[in-house]
DNA sequence: GTCGTGAATGAACGGTCGTTCACTGGAATG
DNA sequence: CATTCCAGTGAACGACCGTTCATTCACGAC
């Protein structure tokens, strides 16, 4: 059956994902991962061919997940200032729901031996080119004030993704009201006013 | 002779700051620290009681330094525009010189026993408070758009903080033109008009 | 009912980990 | 010159690491 399989491999990540999270790669053990999932450390090595390769899979998957949902959000029409806003709202509400991957993604890149690596730095790049795209366009259509659009990039992805490492779920704030503010802040530091972008 | 115990000490602390940097606390092991001083791991503990004591005095040593530095440059008078120009202007430029320790100090606090881990979170506490005086006095004097203090300090120091994992020195910009246009970015991330905040 | 498939087991491998300890040797002190 | 001091040594410790492998066992297909 290849539901079986599936399930105990699926389970793997879950714990790995949770785990590495928690302690860092190299602080993790094959044992632990194993004894998490309820199985031996002998039996993960039926669903992966090594502990590289689960934390390859992480990434990989998380920089693929990303990418794919920011495709089903995006819009090609309406003003700049419309399209930043609504990346930094989807930039937040995936990111806080998801913040053991985006932990994992922003810490362990070092930990990712150079095939793994490449092909998610190239995710990474990507993405951070959906934004680029977005400020240079509001710089044509003029009202964005950016002085030089890869350290503007790379400083609002800074920004948002930062509410992973602080963001717990009991919070005082809805998902919905913490997003306003990120995005408010956002379209601010490109020089727009407050209220800007209307997503 | 006390100078040679020192330096020795100063060489395990500076050789374990690259190497965690580079690799992870986990990662790294008393055996490699020992051999980038070009001693035998033994000698390591005529200087430290552990390799997590190694970890603590890093951090600990970083924050201090980081709040004493601060505490020079800081100022009371001026508005709060310019006050948190000169914050931000201090924070990139700071932190640029010491992406290692920066490095750690962020992704290996789950590293850290509870004895040290509360001793850093203490001061990181005190760091962060000194950016949150310097919004509510912003929001007094009128001017500032500051929807939530506590988010949007940590919006803000995230962002800075970020200069320090792409920043590499060879880079096309000197540090002085990069901080102008994170201090920039942050006047305007809280509704302050491009040029606000002389420093 | 037999067979093939593949997930899971448990023991074992060579190696490395952090840490300990009896020791050595050279410099500082009297 | 004799003594004290201590940074540094090298071997060893028990534990744990990632990985391998012969074996077991439950399952769906014929």
């Amino acid at each position: 059956m290849l539901d079986r399989s599936q399930n105990t491999r699926d389970a793997i990540l879950d714990a790995a994902k949770v785990l590495i999270a928690e302690r860092s790669y190299g602080a993790v053990s094959m044992r632990d991962i194993a004894s998490a999932v309820g199985i031996r450390q002998s039996a993960i090595y039926n669903h992966f061919p090594s502990k590289q390769a689960i934390l390859g899979d992480l990434m990989m998957a998380h920089m693929e997940r990303l990418l794919a949902a920011w495709a089903q959000v995006r819009q090609f029409h309406g003003t700049a200032a419309d399209r930043l806003a609504a990346f930094a709202r989807f930039h937040v509400t995936y990111h806080v729901d998801q913040t053991d991957a985006v932990f994992i993604a922003y810490m362990e890149l070092r930990s990712l031996e150079e095939r793994y690596f490449e092909a998610v730095n190239e995710m990474r790049r990507r993405y951070e080119y959906e934004l680029r795209t977005i400020l240079a366009d509001g710089i044509d259509e003029g009202g964005f004030k950016v002085r030089d659009i890869a350290i503007t990039a790379r400083a609002i992805i800074a920004m948002l993704t930062g509410v992973t490492t602080w963001y717990s779920e009991g919070g005082r704030l809805t998902t919905g009201a913490l997003a306003d503010i990120y995005v408010e802040m956002t379209l601010m530091s490109v020089g727009l006013e407050a209220g800007a972008g209307r997503t």
